[in-house]
DNA sequence: AATGCCTACAACCGCAACGAC
DNA sequence: CGTCGTTGCGGTTGTAGGCAT
């Protein structure tokens, strides 16, 4: 799986997941020529991969601004209202959590709350609760395919006690309105202003939940600083 | 302990938009 | 104004790891 080719015209072309000497070379290149064209920097940096896989690792993982990791139920929220108001715009909706990748956004949704909404309505509460420690209503009537109002009981109780009523308040209300746009609205720009409002990182959105990444990025940020220009 | 299944996530693919020439 | 290269986006797939049996 290592070093298999790409295709016959290429056969320099690494595919699959990045090793760990991959992303050093691709972080060092970049900060000591910062970003570019993605094409010519792969080359350039010595990479045998294609220019779009270096801009995905760059822009998913490698970024330092990145934060990876648990989402936290205020961005859980907030992910729901976006979605809700501009369906699969995963890039839009990133652009309003500082930090997430439209990549982790779109994932968490199809993996976390997606499969929900496709529960049949006998979907037992508690079950629920087990899937997720924090989680989305999915009461769901037959081919609406909407999230909506009936996030069980359980599921509010079983929420952090970190969670402030106001908080359970607003989520509860949240979720009654959610509905996602079976159309992305052409002229959606009535829902900017309030978005735009979003836009500044929430205080109680922190790093900590970055604690786990892999081999840590900040090892790897040290490693590139030790590496110098 | 072995296995099969499920979940979460990283990465790839195809397409459309955009800009330079 | 058409062509080509590049970027950005959204959908999909592959797979590692966890969990249940």
């Amino acid at each position: 799986m290592d070093k298999k080719p790409c295709s016959p015209q290429d056969p320099e072309l690494r595919k699959g997941p990045w090793t760990m000497e991959e992303d050093l070379i691709l972080i060092n290149y970049i900060a000591n020529h910062g970003e570019g064209v993605w094409n010519s920097l792969a080359k350039a940096a010595g990479l045998k991969r294609t220019g779009k896989s270096c801009r995905l690792r760059w822009l998913n993982y490698l970024r330092p601004d990145v934060r990876r990791g648990n989402i936290t139920p205020e961005e859980q929220l907030l992910i729901m209202e976006l979605h809700a108001k501009w369906g699969n715009r995963w890039s839009k909706i990133a652009k309003h959590l500082p930090g997430r990748t439209d990549n982790e956004i779109k994932n968490f949704w199809r993996t976390r709350i997606q499969k929900h909404i496709k529960q049949p309505e006998t979907f037992p509460a508690h079950q629920f609760a087990a899937a997720d420690q924090v989680c989305i209503g999915h009461h769901q009537a037959a081919g609406t395919s909407q999230v909506c109002g009936g996030m069980a009981t359980d599921m509010i109780e079983a929420y952090p006690p970190s969670t402030s009523t106001s908080q359970m308040c607003s989520m509860r209300d949240m979720i009654d309105d959610y509905s996602p746009p079976t159309t992305i609205h052409p002229n959606h720009n009535h829902h900017l202003h309030h978005a735009e409002a979003l836009e500044a990182p929430p205080n109680n959105l922190t790093m900590e939940s970055n604690a786990e990444a892999y081999w840590g990025m900040e090892d790897i940020w040290s490693m590139q600083l030790l590496n110098g220009d």
